[in-house]
DNA sequence: ATTTACAAGAATTTCTGATATTTTTAGATT
DNA sequence: AATCTAAAAATATCAGAAATTCTTGTAAAT
């Protein structure tokens, strides 16, 4: 017999509740720039926006606030976060601070797991990148899905869940950034990225640290220059 | 609890919305233990306790979630966060990082401005430090406002608001946990606040890092001894 | 004795609607 | 152009109720 404990709400199962939903619709929206940054966001609009009522909008916003992606300034209501040079300039020195370090960590610390959940990631991340460059760009969201969840292979034995947890947001903030002026490096980020997982596979933490500083810092003076 | 003060002509309302004085009576008393670790947060018992309704209330508690100080199990109502030695250690690891950094900046960057009030802060840090050493251990939330007045005048200068943010709500986790045992370092504290002060004055920023880690440090040992 | 099943009760999530307060706007005045 | 004020818009807060989910105690089954 299989073992179906609850067959209907395992169907429901990607967002269990209309808040958490509501909060990844939004986050989702302002990452990628459907939501314009200085964007005023009232909470008549976002009602018929998302089809959900004012308290758990306000439950959403005031957690994306403290998350630094919307701005609440006090009794004047919710505005999507501006965005600046000197802003992308912060997330980035912040990124490669705390992905550096934890890059050593996990490459000090990770086991045979870590290793292969590295190496199918960096394969996924790869196979996009090899139809990005022969010039299908449709799927920007499932580009960054694979980048995103390649970088977060190579730091994920680093054996700090708060660790994790900023990095995450860091890269959203850095991401909303790459997602505005939505170009691709090319041939040199996929050599960037194959350099650094080698580097990390062969556990040469010093080595794989520089490489991702420089594919970092390389990504935020091609942003700077779109910008 | 860390609060920043606000030279505005306003200043006889201490919090402006009930939202934000809820939001900073409730993480007071979370960083202070009076909410222990680990307890459930029923909305019932807060609409009492902070005299606000269930919808504020969610509101904060969806900030103070979204910062690590609650925990929000979908649909099982919110809890302290609980409290663990390698919850401390991460967070330890974590401020060293953040906090050695913005340091270095700080030291580079730094103008007359900066030097004059870390002056003042580690004056008045220091006349605290005599009252406690004399025995006086009546007003632990002062030491710890002009501790971490101290500490952040250090590195304000560092030029990143991001950085400054991020270390702010790093600083108030480790503050729980150093609430939480309640003793004091006594004079060995006093010297190092004091070499620190003097390295970052002589803009010596590598011996500035390597003091201000060893404090960090010494203050884990202490906190996880006492645990 | 331990596990399973299930119904009653408790708690949470979500929504509606109402009120007080504050901010924004638009028009009038200087 | 700058300032003041009244009206309109938006926000913050609250109370309460419906729907959903979780918890728990008790009975039934293994």
């Amino acid at each position: 017999m299989v073992n179906q404990k609850k067959p209907d709400k395992m169907m429901n199962k990607q967002f269990a509740t209309v808040g958490s939903s509501t909060y990844q619709r939004i986050k989702h929206d302002i990452i990628f720039g459907d939501l314009k940054p200085g964007a005023k966001l009232k909470l008549e609009g976002l009602k018929q926006r998302y089809s959900t009522s004012s308290s758990t909008l306000r439950e959403t916003l005031n957690r994306l606030a403290s998350e630094g992606f919307v701005e609440a300034p006090e009794q004047r209501g919710f505005f999507v976060t501006p965005v600046s040079r000197e802003d992308l300039i912060e997330i980035t020195e912040l990124r490669v601070l705390l992905e550096c370090h934890a890059l050593e960590q996990s490459i000090e610390n990770g086991d045979t797991d870590w290793e292969g959940n590295l190496v199918a990631a960096h394969h996924k991340l790869h196979l996009m990148e090899q139809r990005l460059l022969s010039g299908d760009e449709s799927e920007k969201e499932l580009w960054k899905r694979y980048d995103w969840e390649f970088h977060l292979a190579m730091i994920e034995a680093c054996n700090s869940k708060n660790l994790l947890s900023l990095h995450s947001t860091l890269y959203d903030k850095y991401l909303r950034y790459q997602m505005l002026v939505l170009t691709y490096r090319g041939d040199v980020a996929v050599q960037e990225h194959k350099a650094m997982f080698d580097a990390a596979l062969a556990r040469d933490a010093s080595k794989a640290k520089q490489l991702l500083e420089e594919h970092i810092r390389n990504g935020l003076e091609h942003t700077l220059a779109a910008m």
